[in-house]
DNA sequence: CGGCCTGACTCGGGTGTTGGCAA
DNA sequence: CTTGCCAACACCCGAGTCAGGCC
């Protein structure tokens, strides 16, 4: 029986981990793919008769759709921007929009029951299951493979982030006739609702996504695309980490090179030349322009403003001192003060020279210049790799430094990486209440500790007295247990100082994005910890290829 | 070439849910 | 064993990056 068994249950073989697969050459993504297509947003139900919607004071009967929305806003009315006037005036554009209420809505004397929407909270887990098992996977050649988003986002109002022209905008509803479902010819199509008809049905296997519709806010695409646990994400992965490695060879010569081009005769060239050096030294972004009145005004490197940096000759005893404040991606303020070489602070002056507070630094530059260059410089190279490249060194080096009490060692070498990324967030809205917890659990602690180091004492006293094997017992016991509540002890005191550098630290992003998980695998294998004090289940997976490869001798 | 636009993909902090643990 | 809390996690969906095509 038993050897049936090992022939039944097929164990995955070594060969079937993607990573030890053949890549495409001809630039096809894949062979097959099939799937179910999307779960659709679950239908408006309308609200029980009972549950009024009075405007101006005087009782309202609203047509299903513009309740729809009005319920929308009504979910929001804890958020401090439903008192913002550009969400609530785009809002109200929209609403006016929908249904027979044209002409009625235009002030803000309205008062939605907010609890009566909370209580038509229903969730039906089986159903969820249900829905995950037929629509989460999809076959992508010979693999079962897990789907990021299979569920189309539901309608709702637009909230960008920061200070967004667009907030309060509603997002409308995703119809089957808005999907462009893509998946092999020779596959099982999905079918689309009864009734209903997709938009169109493509067989493209240059690209990876498998439905894609346009969103209404920004006109953009939006797509439904696989688990990073999935082959096609990991590859590309890895690939982005060994595109950061190359750079780790040459990057000493691109370092001396854009050195050189600080003193060029050309303008745009030093300019290129000081915008590479922030990329490499502070990890900026690389910078796109954008669309004036379409998004939040946030900048990156090659669309950095004269507003955006002051320059001080002396500073805090530092020479050359240039200060950066903006608004980065997702409206992330980006604070830092740096020592810069001369030349790079003479340029910088050079730059400045008779422009306004809100003319371009980089005039003579954009990210496509940048990134043509960098390309010429070694193939693959964007202004991106140098984030990935500095994020993966920074932490390889730090956790070289870094040896004692490993696991806070290694969240503090990925803090020096968060840091560097200006990965920020605001602190937990609960932070002081569990610091202060913790607080309170570590003196109690302190109190338990020095209690049950009395009770070892008596212990130990009765005991040489008595002298008998059950006393002795007493004391063995007592002594782990002052043993144990030691531990205890230090681990809540490790966890109060992580917890405290960690306040304002968003950790996630790097570790996810940027740090070569290889690193992060090596030094476990090199210090006997289990992988998963550093790696949850998911990142597991998505970090399988990583965990399979590296070795305790890898090098970044 | 350069400006502009689109498409496809990675990166990003926030939030709702859950499960593990101490009281 | 039950309960209540909180951190960890999964999910969400917006915001970037960058290449390629067109004029």
């Amino acid at each position: 029986i038993y050897i049936a068994m090992e022939v039944e249950i097929s164990v995955p073989s070594e060969a079937s981990n993607w990573w030890e697969e053949e890549r495409y050459t001809d630039g096809s993504k894949w062979k097959f793919l099939e799937h179910k297509g999307p779960v659709f947003a679950p239908p408006y139900e309308p609200l029980p008769s009972n549950v009024k919607f009075y405007y101006d004071g005087k009782h309202m009967k609203l047509s299903p759709g513009a309740e729809e929305v009005a319920t929308f806003f009504a979910k929001m009315l804890d958020h401090e921007y439903t008192t913002k006037d550009i969400f609530r005036k785009n809002f109200f554009k929209d609403w006016r929009k929908v249904g027979e209420n044209k002409s009625l809505v235009n002030t803000f004397a309205c008062q939605i029951s907010q609890t009566s929407i909370q209580s038509r909270v229903i969730k039906i887990k089986a159903e969820n299951e249900r829905l995950l098992q037929e629509y989460g996977f999809c076959i992508m050649d010979n693999h079962k493979e897990r789907i990021a988003n299979f569920r189309i986002e539901p309608p709702g109002l637009f909230r960008g982030r920061g200070d967004h022209p667009k907030m309060g905008m509603l997002k409308r509803r995703i119809r089957p006739q808005d999907i462009i479902i893509n998946c092999s010819k020779d596959s099982e199509h999905p079918k689309p609702p009864p009734g209903t008809k997709w938009k169109e049905v493509r067989h493209d296997n240059k690209v990876t996504w498998l439905v894609s519709w346009t969103e209404n806010i920004q006109g953009s695409i939006k797509y439904i695309m696989l688990n990073p646990s999935s082959r096609i994400k990991g590859e590309k992965d890895w690939q982005k980490y060994e595109t950061a490695r190359r750079l780790k060879k040459c990057v000493d010569r691109i370092r001396n090179q854009y050195r050189e081009d600080w003193k060029s005769k050309e303008m745009r060239i030093r300019q290129r030349a000081v915008a590479l050096y922030f990329i490499d030294k502070l990890a900026l972004r690389a910078g796109n322009e954008k669309e004036e009145g379409e998004t939040a005004d946030t900048v990156g490197c090659c669309s950095l403003r004269v507003e955006h940096i002051k320059l001080y000759p002396e500073n805090d005893g530092q020479e050359y001192v240039v200060e950066f404040d903006f608004l980065g991606k997702d409206s992330i303020r980006y604070y830092n003060k740096v020592p810069v070489e001369k030349r790079v602070f003479k340029n910088l002056q050079l730059f400045m020279e008779n422009k306004e507070p809100d003319d371009d630094l980089f005039d003579r530059l954009n990210t496509s210049v940048l990134n043509k260059h960098l390309q010429e410089l070694m193939d693959g190279l964007t202004a991106k790799v140098f984030r990935t490249y500095n994020a993966s060194i920074t932490l390889q080096q730090q956790l070289k430094e870094l040896t004692s009490a490993k696991i806070l060692s290694y969240n503090r070498a990925n803090r020096a990486v968060a840091i560097l990324c200006n990965h920020q967030r605001a602190p937990p809205k609960t932070f002081e209440k569990s610091m202060q917890n913790l607080q309170t659990k570590i003196d109690a602690k302190r109190g338990q500790l020095s209690d049950a180091k009395r009770d070892l004492k008596s212990a130990k006293a009765d005991a040489k007295i008595r002298r008998d094997e059950k006393s002795k017992k007493t004391v063995e016991t007592k002594k782990k247990a002052v043993q144990r509540i030691e531990e205890q002890l230090m681990k809540l005191e490790v966890q109060a100082t992580d917890r405290e550098e960690n306040k304002q630290i968003a950790l996630g992003t790097s570790k996810l994005n940027y740090l070569d998980p290889r690193i992060s695998v090596a030094w476990c294998k090199k210090w006997g910890i289990p992988v998963e004090k550093i790696y949850n289940k998911t990142q597991r997976e998505k970090f399988a290829w990583a965990i399979d490869m590296a070795e305790d001798d890898y090098e970044f």
